[in-house]
DNA sequence: CACCATGTTCCTTG
DNA sequence: CCAAGGAACATGGT
């Protein structure tokens, strides 16, 4: 479930559910998960210590935790890959099949399954240093993005899911920002001109922050009384209806009318992932062709 | 068997 | 040194 509205709205649903909490004991199902720290390293480290805060950078959840003795606190570090998911359910209850990690907090148990197994779960915060900017915080802006683009030749499309350029876009919200902007996803980042990168820019954060906003009304169920929650892009599992039908406007719609002008949404593959596009209302160079 | 999938990192090539 | 492309990681669904 990970771009960075899905991580922002289960970080804030895990917040009061972990805050205070002690890790009692821990077990590990997936010990790849954690590394370069062995399973021994990992579960010595964690238990006794108590969750303080919890927080989000880019894709990656941060969990503040203040250890059993010394007055440092420690960084536990989160990524969804892309299948991840995490919640708590009861201690009495059976563990999920691809458990990476399940922590004892004494009546509840905090779960880290991952059935594709890319996700991480980690003392080793090296990761967040080469981190880009949060889009949703004022260094992205136009002069930011114009600056960091403006020697790349490479597909805006790519640039977009470079997590060094901005923390947190992942390849659905590539798509949705570029339609929105009406931008080809084949621009080289160079050729953008100062206006459409402007609208690039807010484009990325209202696509950003709708999701967070959808995603915050909905009824997921992160206690883990089911296994599954319903926060998730096609919104299948709980019946989606409601707020999930309208959520992505181009992103896995090929064949499909755009919303905007009707043409059939292209799908084209760069850097190996799938993009999809309105060949009408994202056109490369100058702003030829209608706008709706 | 084929191809597809929300991500990141490492290696190679130019 | 950098940019860009591809493979690898691993598993399951269609």
């Amino acid at each position: 479930m990970p771009e960075l509205p899905e991580v922002e709205v289960l970080v804030r649903r895990l917040q009061p559910l972990l805050a205070g909490k002690t890790i009692r004991n821990v077990e590990v199902g997936w010990p790849n998960a954690l590394a370069p720290l062995t399973e021994r390293d990992f579960a010595n480290a964690l238990r006794g210590s108590t969750f303080l805060e919890v927080s989000r950078r880019g894709k990656y959840l941060l969990f503040k935790l203040r250890p059993a003795r010394g007055r440092e606190t420690r960084l536990l570090i989160g990524h969804l890959g892309m299948t991840g998911r995490m919640y708590l359910q009861k201690t009495e209850a059976p563990l999920p099949k691809h458990v990476a990690a399940a922590m004892d907090l004494g009546s509840d148990r905090f779960i880290f399954e991952d059935t594709r197994r890319f996700g991480r779960l980690t003392l080793d915060a090296r990761v967040l240093e080469k981190l880009g900017p949060e889009p949703l915080e004022s260094d992205f802006n136009p002069e930011y993005l114009v600056s960091s683009l403006k020697n790349s030749r490479q597909a805006i499309k790519v640039r977009l899911l470079d997590q060094t350029l901005v923390a947190g876009v992942g390849n659905i919200y590539a798509s949705e920002a570029l339609f929105r902007a009406r931008i080809s996803p084949r621009t080289a980042a160079n050729r953008l001109d100062a206006g459409q990168v402007r609208r690039l820019c807010r484009a990325v954060r209202e696509v950003l922050r709708a999701a967070v906003r959808k995603g915050s009304t909905l009824p997921i169920d992160i206690a883990g009384t089911v296994a599954r929650d319903g926060l998730f892009y096609f919104g299948a599992e709980t019946g989606a209806t409601g707020p999930y039908t309208e959520r992505l406007l181009v992103y896995d719609r090929f064949g499909l009318p755009c919303v905007n002008c009707g043409t059939a949404i292209k799908r084209l593959v760069q850097a190996a992932r799938s993009t999809y596009f309105c060949p009408e209302c994202q056109q490369s160079g100058r702003t030829r062709g209608k706008i709706s």
